[in-house]
RNA sequence: GGCAAGGUAGCUCAGCCGGUUAGAGCGCAGCACUCAUAAUGCUGAGGUCGGGAGUUCAAGUCUCCCCCUUGCUACCA
């Protein structure tokens, strides 16, 4: 076998701001099987990740739910990491980008990149929410489309005509956190000269570092030409202050990355390593990054460059996955197939999903879908129905016998197919095309499993003296159970610990095709159990209920309830005291001298009451005659300045031009009652 | 709009540089078996390979056009 490798894998940083869901545990998933086959290899594999805990977006978080930010994030950390835990995802270290380790790392890098003449500064125009002190960025903003008149769309494209424009053209713009009208408003700001990084980025893209299809994806943009990148916010902001720049903070995608570094610093700093050893120009280490095709902007020219610029080593590869689809359809809140980590853990073993992702993960950028039809057949029939079975059909005859496998193979060709299945599977794994290694891996259970059918033990058996060849073909049924479980063993952990305990034997790569021979097994007891409809049907009511949950409270926060609570119970008596009427706005006229108020005149049916209402600033007289609408008819009159008010006309609304008066639905006549 | 990836049996997917009757697993139907967590084995029915045009002796595989899905589009994290 060659050297140990020294190899340093990471995710992509969840955002401090909410749960993780399915799609964050694709890839902690596929990272984590990588690591594990990584280490049954006998390489040095250190498997890193932390939380991203900075910027705008948790500040106001925090601010919403109360909390500091500190208190935000850690609470946020603290259910990732159980998240992790249960998906058996096995990080060496999780860490946070709010850490000191970050913010020496971070300061360090940026004076680098700074002596180094790579930070430029200049002023820019933005946005500026002049009620929460904010600068907004075009998220931040919403309004009408200049191009096809959709309202509430975002600052810098829109949704529905897919038009992008700059936040100064949208019509009638809000700040989406305050509801006012954001002014424009200058500061300086600092930037990394990417520009300058351009041939350097060209060569790097192209050098085996990416996917052929990411590397493409990339050209485009060093054909149009890099810009240069703002890495500067202005206070109020969530992060870490620049150095000798008050009041600028370092915009969270640039210390995002450092976080990957900082989490191995906190690591070596704890068992007394030196974290350089992976980083510097010229360690013999290996770096992977494994992310979300989303951000490869950021690992794969941002990144990469301000490596280059501060003298460190760069990545050894980036590996880009696709993204999670529920049933085929984009996972979405509003359809329900939103599913948290903690929705699915809650009802399921995580081994299911992670051999279901398994068997549909390649090196590519497709995305992956998570059928749940085809995830309960292959769980069941693949894992239970296949693997597991082979050790359930044969243990027990190994158990009559003595309980001591037998000497010797019953098939060596079978054996061989094994044999030479190996090195085969361990490449896909480390090509990550895992689909095909569980490919191979099934295609041998089943040959295994016919190869019992065909030799039919329990048959033999019944036979006078064929016990040894019983034992024979039961011991080599043991034992290719035993190779396939130590390939599957970065996939299913826990399983794979099961069955090392079984067939009391360590299981290591290097041993898999070795058989044990002459070897004492425990009794066999059930692996793993099936999947049942009913728990995955759990599942997909709790992303349901999650849904109306998370609407609730996103109504809750800044809708009317949460401005104006419902009032004290009443009983129906009180109701019935209310005399409301339909009445016909017989003629509405603006009354001279006043500023909010229109007189109407209200046919009730047979009795007209003149009534002053406040609606003005919402409506012209002659949007309002000859319509329906419904009046308080007992209300005691009130005297005004301009006459006497005799009821009320019912609206809603906040006021001036948001401003409804009620209309019944056709065929309600004036006087009715409403009840 | 621009760009990228994808569209192959009911479902999920393989099909390398173009080459005989297009494959697998699951599901379905039938049979067998009863050791096994109703597990397993054998047999079978299912596809004009998104649509159209072209190149070629030969196209799922190459070229062009169109349709559909998903993603990205730098001061979104």
């Amino acid at each position: 076998m060659s050297d140990t490798r020294k190899i340093l894998v990471t995710s992509a940083l969840p955002y401090a701001n909410g749960s993780l869901h399915l799609g964050h545990v694709l890839e902690y998933i596929q990272t984590d099987i990588w690591a594990r086959f990584q280490r049954t290899r006998g390489n040095d594999c250190l498997y890193l990740c932390a939380d991203d805990a900075h910027g705008t977006a948790i500040m106001l978080k925090a601010e919403q739910l109360g909390l500091t930010p500190q208190q935000h994030i850690a609470r946020m950390q603290a259910e990732h990491e159980r998240d992790f835990a249960d998906f058996l995802i096995a990080v060496d270290n999780y860490h946070s980008t709010h850490s000191e380790e970050n913010r020496e790392l971070s300061s360090m890098i940026y004076r680098r990149l700074s002596d180094n003449g790579h930070i430029a500064s200049r002023t820019i125009t933005q946005a500026f929410d002049p009620e929460k002190q904010l600068f907004l960025a075009d998220r931040y903003i919403r309004g009408t489309c200049p191009h096809c008149s959709t309202p509430d769309q975002y600052g810098d494209n829109c949704e529905v005509c897919g038009a992008t424009y700059s936040p100064t053209e949208l019509i009638d713009p809000v700040s989406a956190i305050s509801g006012t009208t954001p002014v424009e408003k200058e500061s300086e700001h600092f930037f990394f000269t990417l520009p300058a990084f351009t041939q350097f980025l060209r060569n790097w893209t192209r050098s085996g570092t990416l996917q052929d299809e990411v590397a493409n994806k990339l050209a485009e943009w060093l054909e149009e030409g890099l810009q240069e990148w703002d890495i500067s916010r202005d206070a109020p902001y969530f992060g870490f202050e620049i150095p000798d720049a008050p009041g600028k903070y370092f915009y969270v995608w640039l210390d995002a990355p450092i976080g990957y570094l900082a989490s191995l610093k906190n690591y070596c700093d704890h068992i007394g390593r030196d974290w350089l050893e992976y980083w510097r120009k010229d360690s013999a280490a290996e770096v992977y990054h494994f992310i979300g095709k989303d951000i490869v902007n950021f690992h794969a020219l941002f990144w990469p460059a301000m490596l280059n610029s501060a003298e460190l080593r760069t990545p050894s590869k980036v590996c880009v996955h696709g993204f999670l689809t529920v049933n085929g359809k984009k996972m979405s809140k509003s359809r329900g197939t939103f599913i948290n980590a903690r929705n699915y853990l809650d009802h399921l073993n995580p081994e299911y999903l992670r051999y279901y992702f398994a068997t549909k993960l390649t090196a590519g950028v497709d995305d992956l879908d998570l059928n749940l039809d085809d995830f309960i057949a292959k769980v069941n029939s693949d894992l239970v129905g296949k693997v597991v079975n082979i050790a359930s059909r044969t243990a027990k005859f190994v158990s009559k016998a003595g309980g001591k496998l037998a000497i010797g193979l019953a098939d060596g060709k079978l054996w061989n197919q094994f044999i030479e299945a190996a090195p085969r599977i361990a490449n896909y794994y480390e090509q990550r095309e895992y689909a095909r290694a569980m490919r191979d891996i099934m295609a041998l259970a089943d040959a295994a499993n016919a190869w019992i059918a065909d030799k039919a033990p329990w048959s033999l058996a019944k036979q006078e003296g064929s016990g040894a060849e019983v034992l024979a073909i039961c011991s080599q049924g043991v034992n290719m159970f035993r190779a396939l479980i130590t390939w599957l063993a970065p996939v299913l952990p826990n399983t794979a610990q099961k069955a090392a305990e079984f067939l009391n034997s360590e299981l290591d790569w290097k041993h898999a095709t070795t058989p044990l021979a002459g070897h004492e097994i425990k009794k066999f007891k059930p692996l793993l159990q099936r999947v049942e409809k009913t728990q995955v049907d759990a599942v997909m009511d709790a992303a349901k209920e999650s849904l109306v949950q998370l609407q609730a409270e996103a109504k809750a926060a800044t809708g009317p309830l949460a401005e104006n609570p419902i009032a004290e119970q009443i009983q129906f008596d009180d109701f019935a005291k209310v005399d409301l009427r339909i009445a016909l706005i017989a003629k509405a006229e603006y009354v001279e001298g006043a500023g909010k108020l229109l007189r109407l005149s209200l046919d009730l049916g047979g009795e007209t009451r003149q009534v002053f209402a406040g609606i003005k600033s919402a409506y012209t007289p002659e949007e309002l005659e000859g319509k329906h609408t419904v009046m308080v008819a007992n209300l005691a009159p009130r005297k005004m300045r301009f006459g006497v008010s005799e009821g009320m006309v019912l609206a809603a609304g906040p006021g001036g031009k948001d401003l409804w008066i009620l209309e019944p639905h056709k065929g309600a006549k004036p006087g009715m009652r409403v009840m």
